[in-house]
DNA sequence: GTAGGGTTAG
């Protein structure tokens, strides 16, 4: 129903005005006819106004149906401002808030709300059990869901599925041993507590054991599968995500806008353009569209993938070419003009982001983090020195731990080494790993061993083996580009003491649809003696041309 | 009703 329609329809109803008992209950049906007919948040609110005007803001079914609607729109504000002109809620009323907090940003406000009605007469029920347990689940809040479980227990409600599938949700969040143990009590499942149990198995990736559960599963749909894929992409398995999404099209399963989104994260991570192409194909051809409003994170992974392929420009193109950019959009972007070394572009796009009018965005700390990242790649020192205290003289934004990071490695790798260990020794956090390895590589490039051998002390202290092998090395190069030789041989002894094992470097390139990875050693492809052949003809090119190889620099730990 | 995703430094 569109608006006009609405509109008359209406006005028909509310002329003339009348205040007798009959027709004001025909009004109030007549309203809430309307607003189970509403579409738009438009819409919802005229006739929530209507609703207001003629004083039917008590009745509990309109007051959830309106809170309902609310929610669905994301407008939580508004929602929370209706449901604190109610003087009595009714559980149903208290359950459409609680839902809406518990799907959102803030899912601990939701848990809050519970503890609010707990403390009055309302009764909740199994719809609040599962809100709020989901809530725990959402927001890490182990101990306030466990004591739920029991109340749910206590009030009769373990054994509905809607329950039991979000305390399976909130047990997987630590391990999923827990889970499983909900999971295998559950007398019936559906396919959606299938679906949690599986996100259980990787979240703590136990891939052997998601292969299990998702290979049991009596039914497939299209979260089973993106739960795999993004598991994948996320952890490294970019070519085992690709081939999940291959077998999921041969089972017919249409991939919606978060699929999508997954299969372009591998995409961008391997430097698969020809399917990232594929799914930019599909989204213009409109064939994954349910929800609008998520196809904007689609052309974000878009952008993404694009920029990560090396084609800046044509993720440019799609950036232009939304309907509207989100901070996410904007940021990313920015991103992929610094990773390209175009700093001077990416700051641009800041600087038009900053003006425009046509998307009400504001730079948030990834964005920032994304332009300091631009003035490291491009050498802008003092554009970066501004850049850090603007974000937060202006915007507010207190700088975290990573700005820091981004700001030691802008400085140390132009040179500043002292400003960038000054700013390490007087930030109001305690350095990490990132931070002193960023004052590490700038001690590597610039060749200053003393600061360097400091840094690497911090290191190497509180580092897991696997993380300190790679500046562990960094390390023993910088000693070896000083010639000291004897910390070197300290740095090796330690490496072979600590038993580390740096992974290797690994690059991927497309040729004819195919992905190709390589790793330095590699003799598994079919065509490696021609790889090598060639590889040893640039060499020969190279050394012609009067080039060496940087040997100081060619530590690794297989020798 | 309950389940799945995205932007950074290296």
């Amino acid at each position: 129903m569109d608006l006009k329609s609405i509109v008359c329809d209406l006005k028909d109803y509310l002329k003339p005005p009348t205040s007798s008992s009959s027709s004001s209950r025909a009004l109030e049906q007549r309203l809430f006819h309307l607003l189970q007919s509403c579409n738009t948040l438009r819409n919802l609110t005229q006739i929530h106004t209507q609703i207001v005007v003629h004083g039917f803001t008590q009745k509990s079914y309109i007051l959830s149906k309106v809170l309902a609607l609310y929610v669905g729109c994301g407008c939580l504000d508004n929602a929370l401002r209706v449901f604190g002109n109610v003087k009595s809620p009714s559980t149903t009323v208290w359950n459409q808030i609680i839902r809406g907090y518990a799907g959102s940003e803030t899912p601990g406000k939701a848990v809050e709300l519970y503890n609010r009605l707990a403390a009055t007469e309302a009764e909740p029920d199994g719809y609040t059990y599962s809100y709020v347990v989901s809530a725990c689940a959402r927001s890490g809040m182990v101990r306030e869901g466990e004591q739920l479980h029991g109340r749910v227990l206590g009030g009769g409600f373990g054994s509905n599925v809607f329950v039991q599938t979000s305390l399976v949700s909130l047990y997987a969040g630590g391990g999923v041993e827990c889970a499983r143990k909900v999971f295998d009590e559950m007398r019936e499942r559906s396919v959606v507590s299938w679906n949690t149990l599986l996100s259980g198995y990787v979240r703590s990736r136990d891939f052997d054991g998601a292969r299990r559960v998702f290979d049991e599963m009596p039914e497939r749909n299209v979260v089973s599968w993106t739960t795999m894929i993004a598991g994948c992409a996320q952890n490294g398995r970019c070519k085992e995500a690709l081939s999940l999404f291959g077998r999921m099209r041969k089972a017919d399963v249409e991939p919606d806008q978060v699929a999508l989104v997954a299969v372009l994260s591998a995409c961008a991570e391997i430097g698969d353009l020809r399917l990232g192409r594929w799914v930019h194909w599909y989204v213009e051809e409109g064939l994954c569209v349910r929800a609008k409003s998520r196809l904007v994170t689609v052309y974000n992974a878009l952008i993404h993938m694009y920029a990560s392929c090396g084609l800046v420009d044509e993720a440019y193109k799609v950036f232009k070419q939304m309907p509207r950019r989100s901070t996410v959009s904007w940021t990313s972007i920015i991103v992929g003009f610094a990773k390209q070394g175009r700093g001077e572009e990416a700051l641009r796009i800041f600087q038009l982001m900053l003006s425009s009018e046509l998307d009400d965005v504001r730079p948030d700390e990834i964005t920032f983090l994304g332009v300091l990242c631009a003035c490291s790649h491009a050498g802008l020192v003092d554009e970066g020195r501004r850049l850090f205290k603007f974000m937060t003289q202006t915007w507010g934004l207190e700088p975290r731990i990573e700005h820091y990071g981004c700001m030691v490695d802008l400085l140390s790798r132009a040179g500043f080494l002292n400003e960038a260990h000054v700013l390490v020794e007087t930030m109001p956090m305690e350095p990490n790993d990132a931070v002193w390895g960023a004052l590490l590589g700038g001690c590597m490039l610039h060749k200053n061993s003393e600061l360097a051998s400091l840094a690497a002390q911090k290191l190497t202290v509180a580092l897991d083996p696997d993380q300190a092998a790679g500046y562990l090395v960094l390390l023993s190069n910088v000693y070896a580009s000083a010639k000291r030789w004897l910390d070197v041989a300290y740095v090796r002894q330690k490496m072979v003491h600590v038993g580390v094992k740096k992974p290797p470097g690994r690059s991927w390139v497309q040729i004819n649809g195919a992905v190709h990875g390589f790793v330095a050693g590699d003799r598994t492809h079919k065509h490696e003696s021609l790889i090598y052949e060639m590889v040893g003809e640039i060499t020969r090119q190279a050394q012609q041309e009067g080039r060496e190889p940087g040997t100081l620099n060619m530590l690794s730990l297989e020798e």
